[in-house]
RNA sequence: GGCCCGUUCGUCUAGUGGACUAGGACGCCGGCCUUUCAAGCCGGAGAUCACGGGUUCGAAUCCCGUACGGGCUACCA
């Protein structure tokens, strides 16, 4: 590649759904690929099917992207060159490319009906033979209908196609069906408009998943079809499968849902480190990385060819590690929206203790939840009540900051002669209501003083 | 059914003919620390490299076949 072209890369999510996993996957890819290359990286919508799509899904991809910090150069909502980037805004280009095909004798009007489709298929499964569509409407085109859709008519012969993953790729077209370009309603169907875009959006390096490598025949015969100029290369990535092996489905795995993980509390940045090392890996040892690292290390022929499992406990201490390697004020300023009911400065005083304790920052919720919520005083037998007593009396004089509280309890529960856990598990229980809390100074100094001794106080 | 892609510890993976008694990470188990829970530190178990044939002095690595998994084969994308 000597002098070459200015790389474009794209992804194109369909707004049918919730803003999938995949597509962040597919996006990170892109970008890395793209701003290692100083290229172009553009968001197009595929809105195509007007059953599915919906306007406010649309507005989830945009948000889910935002947030792991995936930017686009070119969009729906940015503009560009090649605008508009809604292929719903862009169908005349495709009647266009679409009627030219059938003036040149490369596609036909095709009037089956639904029914009779499937009853060919039908057929050919009966008689065990593959399918094929067998060009009835191209031969014997019936003259009493009008309601059609367009069809390609496959030339057939040898597609092959350079994959930066898998190398050189060689498919037998003899095999391929003339299939559907535009649908009756008007609209073209993801066959059709996927290379159509990429060519007039000068897309030159096509990265995209698995499932679409067999496609690829199908869109580079479109693409010839039309004298448009082939993409580069493409790069099919490897599927993220969920714990069962199973393809991620939206119905059934809900770490599909991108916006879940915002939900959680996983940082964006170590989501798309644990998504970069699912289906590839740098060839060394090290698992963290800054996106700039990323940037450096990512090569599509150190990408796996297997789909690889999602792995919620791997991602859990990925997440843990960056949780614990922020500064306080970055920690405190993720946690605000998890803690709205906790003022900033009790937010900042709870960070030593809760930092090493969260794999995701909505766990600390359950650790603070007892500063806005008053728990139900615990029964306690005489003697241990006696202590709780014992705790409050030594309290009372105490500052109320960690240091000194840890250090007048540490001396009542010599004096109770117990062990540790005997003493503070009740005064955990009073204090919290949970079985699990921070260490029980900082618990006590992050309430108020009086609310505290009168909980204590409440239960004894 | 046809075509395509794949198959190394439970999971993510290293490995591109001899350095492999198959390495790392997550998880798991044990220990230390310890007021709970984590974090941290130390140690451990865990893969006849899907299976069967070849090629070779020698194969996880090359070839063929089989099995299994996934994808495509839609007027879904």
């Amino acid at each position: 590649m000597a002098v070459s072209e200015p790389v474009r890369v794209r992804i194109a999510p369909s707004p049918t759904g919730f803003a999938h996993l995949g597509t962040a996957s597919t996006a990170l890819y892109n970008i890395l690929f793209a701003r290692k290359q100083g290229g172009t990286f553009v968001l197009r919508i595929d809105d195509t099917d007007m059953e599915r799509n919906r306007p406010e899904y649309e507005a989830l991809i945009y948000e889910s992207l935002r947030w792991l910090g995936l930017d686009w150069d070119e969009g729906p909502d940015k503009g560009g060159p090649d605008a508009p980037y809604r292929q719903s805004e862009r169908v005349d280009l495709y009647r266009e490319d679409a009627a030219r095909l059938i003036k040149e004798g490369s596609a036909y009007r095709c009037y089956c009906t639904p029914e009779e489709l499937e009853a060919e298929r039908r057929q050919a499964q009966a008689d065990k033979r593959p399918y094929r569509y067998s060009r009835r409407c191209l031969l014997n085109p019936p003259d009493d209908r009008s309601v059609f859709a367009v069809r390609f008519k496959v030339p057939g012969g040898e597609v092959t196609f350079t994959d930066m993953v898998r190398g050189e790729m060689r498919f037998d077209a003899d095999l391929i069906g003339d299939f559907i370009i535009m649908k009756s309603d008007g609209f073209p169907t993801y066959q059709f408009a996927s290379p159509v875009d990429d060519a007039r959006m000068e897309i030159t390096h096509v990265i995209r998943g698995e499932e679409h490598l067999s496609n690829t025949p199908y869109q580079l015969m479109l693409v010839d079809a039309l004298g448009y100029k082939r993409p580069v290369a493409y790069a099919h990535m490897p599927l993220i499968l969920a714990k069962d092996g199973a393809k991620l489905s939206k119905r059934k795995h809900p770490e599909a849902n991108l916006a879940l993980f915002r939900e959680q509390g996983y940082l964006p940045e170590a989501l798309l480190n644990y998504l970069a090392l699912l289906g590839w890996n740098p060839g060394t040892e090290q698992e963290i990385f800054s996106f700039d690292q990323l940037l450096e290390a990512f090569s599509f022929e150190r990408v796996q060819r297997a789909g690889a499992r999602f792995d919620w406990e791997k991602l859990n201490w990925m997440d843990g590690e960056y949780i614990r390697n922020l500064s306080d004020d970055e920690l405190a300023t993720r946690l605000e929206p998890f803690l709205q009911n906790v003022d900033g400065e009790t937010i900042r005083r709870a960070i030593p203790p809760l930092r090493t304790r969260m794999f995701k920052l909505s766990q600390s919720v359950d650790y603070l939840e007892y500063l806005w919520t008053d728990p139900p005083p615990p029964s306690l037998d005489a003697e241990t009540a006696q202590r709780v007593r014992a705790a409050v009396d030594a309290l009372r004089p105490t500052p109320w900051e960690p240091e000194p509280i840890e250090s007048a309890l540490e001396k009542a529960v010599e004096t109770s002669g117990v062990s540790k856990g005997k003493f503070y598990n009740p005064l955990r229980d009073a204090l919290t209501g949970k079985k699990v809390s921070l260490p029980i100074h900082y618990a006590f100094a992050l309430l108020p003083k009086d609310k505290a001794l009168s909980r204590l106080e409440r239960a004894a």
